[in-house]
DNA sequence: AGCTATTATTAGGATCGGTTAAATTCTTTA
DNA sequence: TAAAGAATTTAACCGATCCTAATAATAGCT
C-alpha cells in the first residue's frame, strides 16, 4: 500500500516547475518568475518560494530579479517529464484511441505517476516514437531531443509550399478546429495569401476543395517547414 | 498545464484511506485505528486525525474508540479505486506484458492519477474482464463487486480437491513463490496432507511431476473451492 | 470490581506548497 | 536623470498530512 520512493524521487509540483521551466527556455530564452507563474496557474510569489528551494537542491540556477536557468540536473529531470508526457499521449492515441484533442490533459496527470518502466514498455509497444501526435520531437532515454527548425504559419511567403510539422497540444477547442481544416503534421499545403498588420493567411491544403482561412493568431502556432514541390 | 479538479476529486491520501477501510471491511469486519495505521504504514495518531476530517465530509461514520465504517459515499469512492487498482492491473499484465508480481506498485500509483475515461477504455480493450491476474473480482462501474464464497487452503480437508481461485497481489516475492509452485488462479490440485499446529499442507499439482509443500502462512492466503473432480 | 495492558485521541510541531499584502528592485520614459 | 510603472521578492499566514509525546478510554484478567 506504500508507494516506493528513491531518494532522488521529485514531488509533483517540482516535476511541473520544470517542465514548465524547460519549455519557457525552448521558446524563448531565460524564464522569468511571471512566465512560469503564468504557465502554472500559480501567483507569482509562490514561484519565488519554489525557485528558492529547487535552487538550493541544485535544479535550478537562480539570479535573483532576471531569471532561472535549468541545471544540467533540472533539464534531465524535465526532459524526463516531456519524454514521459509525449510517449504517454503517442500511447493514447495509438492503443486506447484517444482523440488528439484529449491526450493531452490525460498525460499531464499520469506523468507524474508512471514509472519508467511502463514508459519505456509503452514506447516499446510503440516502436519507439520519435514524434508525438501533435508532432513534437519525443527526447530519447538518454535525454537527447531532436531540434526542430520549423517556422510559424504566420513567417511564410505567400506563394510558398510548406508542410505542417507540428502544433501546441495543450487547447483541446484549437486541436479540433485545426483539424477540421484538414490540418495535421505531415500535411502539405500552399500559402496563397496573407494580409498585413496580423490579418489571416490563407492556405490550399493538397486535396482540399477549397482554401482555408487561418487566423493570425492561431497561424502564430502552427509550426511548419518549406517544401520545394508544388501543390494543387 | 493545471490538472481538471471537479468538486467531488478526492486528495490521494483520502482515496488511500478509503480503499484500506475498505479492504479492512472486506476481510475482518470493522476498521480499527491502529489496523489502518498499519496497513498504510502510518502512525496511529496521524489516522485518527484523518479519520476526523473524512466522518466531516460524509465519508465515514466514525464510532470514537470503536472504529469506522465506510458510509454509501465512501463505500462508492473505495470501490471506484478498487476498481481503478485492478483493471490497471489486468491492463498492464496483458497488453505491456508485465508479470504477476510486478504490477501491484505501479497500479498502486497510477490508480490517483487515471480518469474514469482511461479506465472505462482499458476495460473496453480487455473485453471488461471480471477479474484482475491474482484472481480478485473486479468491481463494475456502478459499484457491485461478485462476493466469492473461497476458503483459505488451510482449511480445506486432506483428499479433497481444490482450485486455486485469488491471492493477494501485495508481495511481489510471495507471488514468484507461489508462480513457482506451479500456482496460479484456475490451477487444481489435490490436497495430500497437513501437518497439525500450524504446520504446512502438501498438494499435489494437476500434471505436475511432484507433490508440492506449502507452509502455513502461505496457504493461509491461497484462497481455493472445493471442486468435485479428481486430479491425478 | 479494580488494575493493567492495549488502543485511541488530543496536544503540539514540522514540512510542503499554496495565498495576499507590503516592500524592494529593475526598467523605461518624460 | 528622476520618477513612475512593472516585476520580483519578503513577510505573514493557511490548510493538508504527516510526526512524537502525553493523555484518555476500553477491555481483559484476577
Amino acid at each position: 500500500m506504500v508507494a516506493a520512493q528513491r531518494s532522488e524521487e521529485l514531488s509533483r509540483s517540482t516535476e511541473d516547475y520544470l517542465k514548465a521551466i524547460y519549455q519557457l527556455e525552448e521558446s524563448g530564452g531565460s524564464a522569468q518568475t511571471s512566465a512560469i507563474a503564468d504557465l502554472l496557474a500559480i501567483a507569482p510569489p509562490s514561484v519565488s518560494g519554489m525557485i528558492k528551494r529547487l535552487s538550493e537542491v541544485g535544479l535550478l540556477e537562480h539570479v535573483p530579479y532576471k531569471g532561472v536557468q535549468l541545471t544540467p540536473k533540472g533539464r534531465r529531470a524535465a526532459l524526463k517529464m516531456v519524454r514521459r508526457h509525449r510517449i504517454l499521449e503517442t500511447y493514447l492515441m495509438e492503443k486506447l484511441g484517444y482523440d488528439w484533442d484529449s491526450v493531452h490533459a490525460e498525460a499531464e496527470r499520469l506523468e507524474h505517476a508512471v514509472s519508467d518502466e511502463l514508459i519505456e514498455r509503452m514506447a516499446m509497444a510503440l516502436g519507439n516514437p520519435r514524434y508525438d501526435p501533435h508532432g513534437a520531437p519525443i527526447p530519447t532515454v538518454s535525454g537527447e531531443v531532436e531540434q526542430l527548425d520549423h517556422v510559424p504559419l504566420v513567417d511564410i511567403p505567400v506563394g510558398e509550399t510548406a508542410e505542417l510539422r507540428m502544433v501546441s497540444d495543450e487547447d483541446p477547442e484549437r486541436l479540433r478546429f485545426i483539424a477540421s481544416l484538414g490540418l495535421r503534421p505531415g500535411v502539405a499545403f500552399r500559402v496563397v495569401g496573407r494580409q498585413p498588420f496580423h490579418g489571416p493567411v490563407t492556405i490550399r491544403v493538397a486535396g482540399a476543395s477549397r482554401d482555408q482561412v487561418v487566423g493570425y493568431e492561431l497561424a502564430r502556432g502552427l509550426y511548419c517547414v518549406i517544401v520545394p514541390e508544388e501543390v494543387g
